[in-house]
DNA sequence: AGCCCACAATAACTTATGTTAGCATGTTAC
DNA sequence: GTAACATGCTAACATAAGTTATTGTGGGCT
């Protein structure tokens, strides 16, 4: 179903460039068949957040056109193919499949959890708890997605990038890398992520999973693990 | 419509109560008819982050019930009543009322771009800039719910909520507020808050009321503006 | 009235994180 | 191979924000 609405049109980006933005009036939904990419938001001063990752699999805000102009930007990490659906699609799910419609909301409502996530994240938890829960985060949607192995995965964002996730100054993040190195709990080089301690770092991280939903039924079945 | 199936099931509330909490098999959903509450996550360790504030005529995540468990309370700051509906009268209005559907999803589609801002808010501007930032959502919300006057509200939070909902320390908050009232952007006592110079607190805050999505259409006749 | 308690205000001091700058390393293009 | 550029690393220093503690203030009880 949902490949057959994505063979309708593919767009291919390159790296760091922008999918959408800001101001723009929302037209189609993108899923995300390949590569990296993010929403971000920008201040007038040039200051600028990503709010969320896109890994491949990903939905970018699902009737989106709902709404009259979009509020951020999306932009790529990787080299990314994209398939856009058009708003039709979506009015013939919801009259005539259910379940695929509920499993739309299932996605949307996942996508407001992580947010909130990352609101806490900001707010309450110090560098390298961020940083170690933002990469616990990555790796269990990789793994979800089944891009993830035991206890790796390709990771290519750079420490610009993180620092732009996190809030942190880019040098910050080297030296919050630098220490969850230092603790063995972290192998990072080459857009090539280890996690040698998955647990460890999770504690690290005060992550609790709980947000990322991961018990949908039918979800755990098509998960890696 | 929304009145009739609001008439169902209305609970009320003390201040500084849970209505739910993390854990807990999310059931209905909630209007909030009266008050303010808050959605809000802790850390093992006993931090708290307020994720979101809802005022009256807010609905708190819709179609929760399709995820198996809570994974954030949400609790009261004033006394407040609440409307509990029932999944199936959600399923009834997919169903039968595409227009009331529509109106659904913008609203979880707002709840989202505001979440979002507050991701922005607190990675990316200073302690005063988060502060003017969030007085002057709140103010906007109101005002769109016929809750503020030309430029004045009331303004049940505590320093202690502000902290919580900016991911300052109590301390910051009061300098934070002081720096306010000495630069004559608000005037803030006894729960009542009063913008003097609307255009300036949203200077001084970066605030963009982009993210609200106030222009839908419909929306601005019923604002009080 | 007088007590209590939550909330607000300040002060003094500590610390996490930001800033600026310079250098090292790796990758891509020609 | 080498220029050019992006990325990563490190150091020295500056500052915003956190911490702890004390005092002030006002509203609600009995």
């Amino acid at each position: 179903m949902l490949n057959r609405a994505a063979a309708q049109r593919v767009r291919t980006f390159a790296p760091r460039t922008d999918v959408a933005r800001e101001g723009e009036k929302p037209k189609d939904v993108h899923l995300i068949l390949n590569g990296w990419a993010c929403r971000y938001k920008q201040l007038e001063d040039g200051r600028r957040q990503i709010v969320s990752f896109f890994l491949p699999g990903d939905i970018c805000d699902l009737n989106i056109f709902i709404l009259r102009e979009m509020d951020h930007s999306i932009g790529t990490i990787t080299p990314v193919s994209i398939a856009d659906l058009p708003r039709e699609f979506f009015d013939e799910i919801s009259a005539g499949y259910p379940r695929i419609a509920t499993a739309f909301w299932w996605e949307t409502l996942v996508n407001a959890a992580i947010q909130r996530e990352w609101t806490m994240n900001l707010g309450q938890r110090t560098a390298s708890e961020r940083m170690a829960h933002l990469l616990c985060e990555l790796y269990f949607r990789l793994r979800l997605a089944g891009l993830a192995d035991d206890n790796s995965c390709s990771f290519p964002l750079t420490q610009a990038d993180l620092a732009e996730a996190t809030g942190l100054s880019k040098v910050h993040v080297n030296r919050t890398l630098q220490e969850l190195r230092a603790s063995n709990l972290i192998v990072l080089k080459g857009k090539m992520l280890v996690l040698p301690d998955l647990e460890r770092l999770m504690g690290a991280g005060l992550f609790n999973a709980n947000y990322l939903h991961l018990d949908r039924e039918g979800r755990q079945l098509d998960a890696n693990e």
